[in-house]
RNA sequence: GUGCCCGUAGCUCAGGAGGAUAGAGCACAAGAUUCCUAAUCUUGAGGUCAUGGGUUCAAAUCCCUUCGGGCACGCCA
C-alpha cells in the first residue's frame, strides 16, 4: 500500500456521494498534510452542507474500509475548505517494508497490452546528428510503458523507397567515380560527408568495377541504405538505444492496398483532384489523384498516389500503421520531430480509421537549439556540416574526463562508466519534449558539472558508500528513523504514482523531477547529521543504524532504478 | 495568410487533466565539515508567471485578444 493505493480507494469511496468524480482531485504531501482533497469544494457545489457533517461522513466512510482505516490516523477540514488526512505510522512502515521487498522497483499489474513505440526512424541517408538528440525520449518513455506492464515493442522505421536514397545512391556512385578519377555526375541535389567517401571506397575495394556500365541504382541503393544503416545504429548504441524492430519501406508496401481498402469502405478514399498544383515542377496537368477525404475528419484532402500512379509517402504509411496492427498493437506511439508536425493530423485521421478500439499517440519533440559562441548554429545533413550525434556526447564525455583529470580529490574509477552517454540522456530526458531547449555549446563543460547529474548521482553514491558495510535484513523499524528521512519516505512512497503519471502522460522527464526530488531531501538529512550525530545514519545504536541504512538502501535503489529506466547507469562512486 | 509548439527569477528550465504563500539548478551575497564522500547543506537577494479580457469559490494552469520567438504548411520524404 503506497499513496496511489491510498487515493484510489479515497477516490472510490468519496465517488459516492458525488454524481460526477470527474473533478475529485488528490494532493500529494504537502506542508498542509500527507494527502489532501478538494473533495469539500465539490460536495459544496451540490449542496449546502456543513463541514463538520462532512467531516463526519468522511470519516465513517473511511472506518468502514478495514486498509484505509488502519492507514490514515486523522482527517481534518481547514477552513480555506480543504480536506487533509495525515497517515498513520503503520501506513508508513507497512510502505517502507513493501519498497524495501520490491527492491525499489515500482510494481504494477500486468496489463499484456502491445504496445509499439516507434521513435528516431530518421530516413538513411547519413549518420545521425545532434537534431535527432531527443530520440532518447521515446526510448526512456518506453522502457517506463515497460515497467508499468506493458508488452512493449521499440521500432525503426526506414524509409528505404523513396527519391532521397536515390539521390543517396547517386552521391556515392558520383564520389566513386571521382576516386577513380572519373568525370563525377551532375548532381542538382546530393549528400556530402566522409561517410559517402567511405561508402564509395568501400565499394571500390570490392573492385565492382561491372557497376560502372549497367545501371548502378539498384545496387548502390541497397549498399549504401545497408551501410547507413549501421552507422545509425552504432549512433544509437553509443547513446543506449537498440530498437527491437527495424521495419522497411519497401518491405511493408504489400499492405498498402489492403489499408486502403479498409479507408475505401468507410467512404474515406476519392478519386479526384486537388487544384493546387505548382507548375514549375513538371506537374502542370491536374490529373485525377487517389484521395484521403481528410475533409471529412477536420483536415484537408489529401493525395494517395502521384500522377504515375505510385503510393505517395502518405499511403505507405497508411500501410505501414495497418500492418502495426496487423501485429496485434493496440496502443501506438510515435515520436516525431517537430518539422513533421503538420503531418500529424493526416497520419492521426487515416490510422485511427483502420481498426476501432486502438489508441495512438503522436508526439513531437521540440527543436533542441544549439549555440555556439553566442550564436544559435543551423545544420544541414545535405552540406555534411551537421554535428554529428556522436560528437556532441563525445564532447560532454571527454569534458568530463578532463575534470576529472585535474581534480586529485576525484576518484577516477569513474571513467569505467560511459559518463559522455549518461549525461547527454540525463539532459535531454531531463526537458519536456514541448520545450524549446536551448544548450550552449560554449558550457558543455559546466552543464556536465554543474548541472544536476552529478547531484543525483553523489546520492546515490553516498548511500553506496553507506549501504556497502552493513548487512540488511527484511524488516525496518519506524522509530529508527528521523523525521526528516519519515519525510522522505513519504516521498518515496510516491514513486509509483510518479509512475502512473508519465503512463498517463507520456513525459517521461517527471521521472527526473522525482528523483532530483527524492536527492534533495537525502543530501539535506545526510548534512543533518553534521550538525546533531544522532541523526546521523550510522549512530552507536546497532538496531537503530541497520534500520537507517535499510532505509537509505531502498533510496539507492530507487534512484538506481528510476536512472536505469531512463537508460542511465547509477554510480557507486565518483 | 493558416496550423502546431513556446513565452515563468539575470541565464537554462520545472510546475500545466485549476487548488493553499509560484519552484530548482547556474550566477550573486553570507555562513556550515575534529565524526557516515563539502560534487553537499543552511540562509539571503532576485517574479506585473509576455499582454488584455473571460469562465470559476479558486487561473501560471482552461477559453478568447494582442505582441514576440520556433517549426511546418507539396502529388518531396
Amino acid at each position: 500500500m503506497d499513496f496511489l493505493d491510498l487515493e484510489n480507494k479515497l477516490k472510490k469511496v468519496l465517488s459516492v456521494t458525488l454524481t460526477d468524480s470527474a473533478g475529485l482531485m488528490f494532493f500529494g504531501t504537502n506542508k498542509y498534510a500527507d494527502l489532501s482533497t478538494n473533495f469539500l469544494f465539490l460536495i459544496r457545489k451540490l449542496r449546502t452542507v456543513k463541514d463538520d457533517e462532512v467531516l463526519d461522513g468522511i470519516r465513517a466512510s473511511v472506518e468502514q474500509d478495514d486498509e484505509l482505516k488502519e492507514s490514515i490516523s486523522s482527517i481534518t477540514i481547514l477552513k480555506n475548505g480543504f480536506v487533509n488526512f495525515s497517515v498513520s505510522n503503520k501506513f508508513l512502515e507497512n510502505g517502507m517494508n513493501g519498497l524495501l521487498k520490491s527492491g525499489g522497483k515500482p510494481i504494477f499489474d500486468n496489463k499484456s497490452e502491445k504496445v509499439n513505440v516507434e521513435f528516431v526512424s530518421a530516413n538513411p541517408t547519413g549518420p545521425l546528428h545532434y537534431g535527432n538528440a531527443r530520440s532518447v525520449y521515446g526510448d526512456a518513455l518506453a522502457n517506463v510503458l515497460k515497467l508499468a506492464g506493458y508488452d512493449v515493442t521499440k521500432e525503426y522505421y526506414v524509409n528505404d523507397a523513396g527519391n532521397q536514397i536515390n539521390v543517396l545512391a547517386d552521391s556515392v556512385f558520383s564520389k566513386y567515380l571521382e576516386l577513380q578519377n572519373l568525370k563525377p555526375l551532375e548532381l542538382t541535389e546530393s549528400y556530402q560527408g566522409e561517410y559517402i567517401t567511405d561508402i564509395a571506397q568501400e565499394i571500390l575495394n570490392k573492385d565492382f568495377d561491372k557497376w560502372n556500365s549497367i545501371d548502378y541504382r539498384d545496387y548502390f541503393k541497397k549498399f549504401s541504405v545497408e551501410c547507413v544503416i549501421k552507422l545509425i545504429k552504432e549512433d544509437l548504441a553509443f547513446i543506449g538505444i537498440k530498437h527491437d524492430v527495424w521495419v522497411f519501406e519497401t518491405s511493408i508496401v504489400e499492405f498498402v492496398p489492403h489499408a486502403l481498402r479498409v479507408l475505401e469502405n468507410k467512404h474515406l478514399i476519392a478519386k479526384g483532384k486537388l487544384g493546387k498544383i505548382q507548375s514549375d515542377k513538371g506537374l502542370e496537368s491536374n490529373e485525377d489523384l487517389l484521395l484521403f477525404l481528410g475533409s471529412k475528419l477536420g483536415d484537408e484532402d489529401r493525395a494517395l498516389t502521384k500522377p504515375d500512379g505510385s503510393y505517395t509517402y502518405f499511403a505507405n504509411d497508411i500501410g505501414y500503421f495497418y500492418n502495426k496492427l496487423d501485429r496485434g498493437f493496440k496502443w501506438l506511439i510515435v515520436i516525431l520531430g517537430a518539422d513533421h508536425d503538420g503531418y500529424i493530423k493526416r497520419l492521426y485521421n487515416a490510422v485511427t480509421q483502420l481498426k476501432d478500439d486502438i489508441r495512438m499517440d503522436i508526439k513531437t519533440c521540440q527543436v533542441v537549439l544549439f549555440q555556439k559562441n553566442g550564436e544559435n548554429i543551423r545544420f544541414s545533413k545535405r552540406l555534411g556540416n551537421a554535428l554529428s550525434l556522436r560528437e556532441a556526447v563525445e564532447s560532454i564525455g571527454f569534458s568530463v574526463s578532463d575534470f576529472i583529470d585535474s581534480n586529485s580529490s576525484v576518484n577516477t574509477d569513474s571513467t569505467d562508466y560511459n559518463t559522455g552517454k549518461d549525461i547527454f540522456r540525463f539532459m535531454m530526458l531531463n526537458k519536456s519534449l514541448d520545450t524549446h531547449y536551448t544548450v550552449n555549446a560554449d558550457k558543455l563543460t559546466e552543464f556536465s558539472m554543474e548541472n544536476p547529474f552529478y547531484y543525483l548521482q553523489y546520492a546515490h553514491a553516498r548511500i553506496s558508500s553507506l549501504v556497502n558495510s552493513t548487512d540488511i535484513s527484511q524488516q525496518i523499524n519506524l522509530d529508527s528513523l528521523t523525521d526528516s528521512m519519515i519525510e522522505l519516505l513519504k516521498l518515496l512512497l510516491n514513486w509509483r504514482k510518479c509512475i502512473e503519471s508519465v503512463v498517463r502522460t507520456l513525459e517521461v522527464h517527471k521521472v527526473i523531477h522525482f528523483l532530483l526530488d527524492v536527492a534533495e531531501q537525502f543530501h539535506a538529512i545526510w548534512n543533518e547529521g553534521k550538525i546533531d550525530k544522532s541523526k546521523k545514519w550510522i549512530v552507536d545504536n546497532l538496531q537503530t543504524t541497520h534500520d537507517r541504512v535499510a532505509f537509505a538502501s531502498i533510496v539507492g535503489k530507487m534512484i538506481k532504478e528510476g536512472l536505469n529506466v531512463l537508460g542511465i547507469d547509477a554510480y557507486d562512486r565518483l
